[in-house]
Order: structure tokens, then sequence, then C-alpha cells
RNA sequence: CGGGGUGUGGCGCAGUUGGCUAGCGCACCUGCUUUGGGAGCAGGGGGUCCUCCGUUCGAGUCGGAGUACCCCGACCA
């Protein structure tokens, strides 16, 4: 009873946290409120790595890197930019060490103290602006079309692993455009980006909207955002893309020259998802078993146990399950044969249950006499016996269906957690149910903040492309006209 | 920065009104038996009880100060 997780209903925060580390995925560092991402974790993010990176390859994205320290002068020229960000920053004041003269160990050099403090990135605007500025003269250099991946460090009073961490590694997108409108264009490529990789491969369906005034980035004219539904009817802002305007270009003083040599300036987009998309991945899909992870960002697609009693059993069982894993492999899968001997077969269902390993293959000597396996299925926690024979195949396809099904039970989940909401105080019954509140607005940041102070919910979006959302009503709070229903959460 | 809580082998905890050699479960090591849903028995190793100061014949236990972490708020991808 080594691993045991927590149940969803009992405390849903507290059976996240369990699962993260009993699951081996992360764990809380030496330092505060950093994390360190175990290697069973990093699988996965390497797998959104690599699909975010090629799509954003497809469409004409490069990478490229910049610094991880901005001069703090930097910081300060776009003035809501600063004031975002201004509260939880890490500083760099000195650049040496030296003997404690009164002790043991090391204090810092007074002697080596910068002429201008560094600020550790909290986003990359501000470094990257200063650098176009010198890339860009002509319409001919734009668009520019750059990506990082890197970490970013923001001093957040209380942190939660994946989903708040002081340090997080996340990419970010940085555009540079001719005009207003390729500028638009390019966060709403990008937004629709995300949104489709969080249904294919997350299997996590999501609401493309526009943030409120209130809710935007700091220093950007619309931001677009994807936002998700956790399992506890909370919300959690997936991605986001930015529509920048020439904010930064004025800040960073960065024009071009026209076709017909006027000088303007350029228009810019940033977009990112971070490491918490590997939280919402988690909050999601598992269960009170674990991890349920979807097939297409499982490390490990299928586990075979052998389950034993002699060496001779073993070695018959082990050399089936290497026929069964080469075939699987040539299907493109990642096999894992736990032929551990010290464990017992149940201790190994458990613990693979928990890491979310979408299917599993079991092979006793009862099965070695029929020529059959026991496939068990992590998604709906069923097995069935199956033939040997096109069982590779057989697992292979299983792979789409529980692909498929992962996604339509979080969309499921969603429908029944989503309703529309038209007076005050059935506002003020639901919001405690969780979900997301559809309902009119008008409009103003005063009703927006009024509401938070009450409810702690937030307007999570203004969703961008559905019809049934655009009708005429009355602010849920003030009464006052609207023409759209916004989505109402509570949200992480 | 406000409000609450907790610091005892690697992890989770117990330790009564101060009392004698600091205990339990898990994990770990050794051996045997086991293996179709988290094995059993036997043996073994591992502790400056967060730190400092105080009270006392005697402190894991009481008092004070410090410190670290967790939870709830404000802040946020």
């Amino acid at each position: 009873m080594a691993k045991e997780v927590t149940k969803r209903e009992d405390n849903y925060s507290q059976w996240y946290n369990n699962l993260v580390v009993k699951a081996d995925l992360a764990e809380n560092s030496a330092v505060r409120g950093c994390m360190v991402i175990k290697p069973y974790g990093y699988a996965i993010w390497e797998k959104i790595q690599a699909q975010l990176d090629k799509r954003f390859k497809e469409t004409g994205h490069q990478n490229a890197y910049f610094p991880l320290f901005i001069p703090k002068s930097f910081l300060s020229k776009e003035a809501e930019h600063v004031e975002g960000f201004a509260k939880e920053c890490a500083v760099v004041t000195h650049h040496r060490l030296m003997k404690d003269p009164n002790g043991t160990g090391v204090v810092v050099d007074p002697d080596a103290k910068l002429e201008e403090e560094l600020i550790v990135r909290p986003t990359s605007e501000t470094i990257i602006w200063n650098t176009y500025k010198n890339w860009i003269n002509s319409y001919r250099d734009l668009p520019i079309l750059c990506n990082q991946w890197a970490n970013v460090v923001r001093w957040e009073m209380r942190t939660r692993l994946f989903l708040r961490t002081a340090e997080f590694l996340w990419q970010e997108g940085h555009t540079a455009h001719a005009t207003k409108e390729e500028a638009i264009a390019e966060a709403e490529l990008i937004i629709n980006l995300y949104a489709d990789f969080a249904k294919q491969y997350m299997a996590l369906p999501v609401v493309i909207g526009k943030k409120s005034a209130n809710e935007r980035f700091a220093g950007a004219l619309d931001t677009l955002c994807i936002e998700a539904m956790m399992q506890d009817g909370k919300a959690l802002q997936a991605g986001t893309s930015h529509f920048l305007g020439q904010n930064f270009a004025k800040a960073f003083d960065v024009k071009y020259a026209t076709k017909e040599g006027n000088l303007e300036y350029v228009w810019a987009t940033s977009w990112g998802v971070s490491t918490r998309l590997m939280g919402a991945l988690i909050m999601a899909h598992s269960d009170d078993n674990g991890l349920v992870l979807p097939p297409k960002l499982a490390p490990i697609h299928v586990v075979m146990v052998p389950i034993f009693k002699t060496d001779e059993e073993h070695t018959a069982i082990v050399d089936a399950m290497e026929a069964l894993k080469k075939q699987l492999l040539k299907l493109g899968l990642s096999v894992k044969i736990d032929d551990r001997d010290n464990l017992r077969s149940g201790f190994k269902f458990a613990e693979w249950e928990l890491k979310g390993v979408p299917v599993r293959v079991a092979i006793g000597p009862r099965d070695l006499q029929n020529g059959t396996a026991e496939v068990a299925r992590r998604d709906t926690l069923t097995k069935e016996i199956l033939p040997m024979e096109g069982l590779d195949s057989t697992i292979f396809s299983l792979m789409d269906i529980i692909q498929e099904n992962i996604y339509n039970k979080a969309v499921t989940f969603r429908e029944e957690n989503t309703r529309k909401v038209d007076s005050w105080e059935e506002f003020l019954v639901e919001i405690e149910k969780g979900g997301f509140l559809m309902c009119h607005w008008d409009g103003t940041t005063q009703t927006e903040e009024k509401i938070k102070e009450l409810t702690k919910a937030t307007i999570r979006c203004i969703p961008l492309d559905t019809d049934v959302m655009i009708e005429e009503g009355k602010c849920v709070y003030s009464g006052k006209p609207s023409h759209q229903r916004v989505i109402f959460a509570r949200s992480y």
C-alpha cells in the first residue's frame, strides 16, 4: 500500500499533488517554489514540445534563443508591461562571491555590485524587441516569426507543481509584422494551433476566446486564450496568444520603411504555452487509481507484466513478450516489459496504472498454453482475454480508441458542467457547484470586478467561435443590455 | 504581507499530567516460502526528536525567540 493515491472527492488539491509525486512526474525542490521534473514527467513534456515544435515549423516559424537576463531599464520601457510583472521579478544585483571574512562559507562581494541590475526574464518581449530593432529596416525584413523554448521566472507567492511554479519551462513566440491585419491573423493562427493540439494530442477540449480588458496580458491590445475545464469544475488557462499592436515597437522604436518609402512602426504578437499544460493533462483525465495518459503523449504505450512461478515459466513468458514487443515496436509503439522479479504482479498492475500507461498486457502460464493474453485498458479499467495471434494490430488500434474515448469523456464532462445562467440569484447558487457559467455581461470592468469580489469567479473568456453565445440579453449582475454571453468560472 | 497548522530514521506518523533504553507502519538489507490485483514469516541496519536560549534532579514533551515547510486569502501561465 505504499503508493496509494487519495480520492478526488476528498480533497482535490491533495489528490492532485499526491498524484504528481506518486506517478513520478515531479517533486518539490530545495529551492522555494521551484520543482524538479523527473524523467517520466519530462518524457511527456518532450512529446508536447516535439509536436508543438513541428506545428510551429509547418506554419513558417523558426526557433531562436534570447538571453535569460534582461537589463532593468528594458523592462520599464513599456508602461503596462512593467506594471504587470514588476511585483514578481527575481533580480541579479551582484556578479561575484567571496569567502566570508567573519566565518566560514561565502558571502556576496559588495565590490561586485552591478551598475545596472539584471532581471531574470519573467517573459522576453523586452529583450527580444530590443534585438528586433536591429533586425528590421525595411518591409522586406518582415515578417519575423521566431519562437524560443526557454525557462522563465515569476516570483509567485504561492506555487503548485506544474500549475504555478517560480521557474517554469515554456515556449514563447514573438512575431513582427508590417500590418495590423497580418499580426491579428498570426495571433489567431496560433491560438487555433494550440486548440487543435490540445484536442488532438492532449485529448483536452478547450474554449477559444478573448480575454476581457481586465484579464489581458500586460502590454497587449488583445489576448486570445484557450480555457479548459478541470475535473473539479475549475477553469485552467492553457495557452495564450497576444496581439500586441504597436506597443512594443513604439517602446523600443522599431520602424520599417514601407514600399512607398514611409517609416512605420511594426505590429507584434507574442504567444506561449508552458509546463502548465502538464497540470492540465493530469487534472483533466486522471482518476483515483492515478494518471490517465492519452496514448499520443504517453511515454510508454504498452506495459507487459509476466505472471510466473518457476524460472522456466518466466523465461518462456518473457520470450513470448519479446516477440510481441518486436511487432509493436514496428508499429511505432513504445513498450516496456516489467520483468522485475522482486515484485508481485498485483503490485506492478497498480504501479503502471498509477503512471497512466494506456494498455497493459499480462501473460501467465495459462495464457501460454492457450495462446492468449490478458489485455487491460487504463481509460476504462476493463480487461479481456485475447488471442496472441493478431494481438499487435489489435493493440495498435486500441490506441486510437483510447485516445478518442479520453477526449469524449472530457467533452461530456465539460458539457455536463456548462450551463446558461440568467439571474444573479441563480449565479450565486450555480457558481458554488463549479463549472462554466455562460452569462450575459454588460462589458464593463466594474461589473466584472464586482462579480469577482463577490464570488471569486472571473470572466474566463469571451468565446470566439460559438454561435449560440451571440444573442441579446441582460447582464447577469447589472441587468444592462448585452449582445453576447461570456464564460464565468472560478479558475486556477 | 494577514489568518491557521506542522517540524520526531528515506516517507507517513504515535509519543498521555515532563520520567528511565524514543516507538510504529511503509521503504531498505539478508534468508526462506511466494507470484492471475498492491505477499508472508524470521532476522538486520538506520535518529544531533528544526535551531538557540530558558525552567527543572530530569525536556521529544513546558516557556521564549528564531527558522523552515504546508493550508486558506491578496498576486499569477
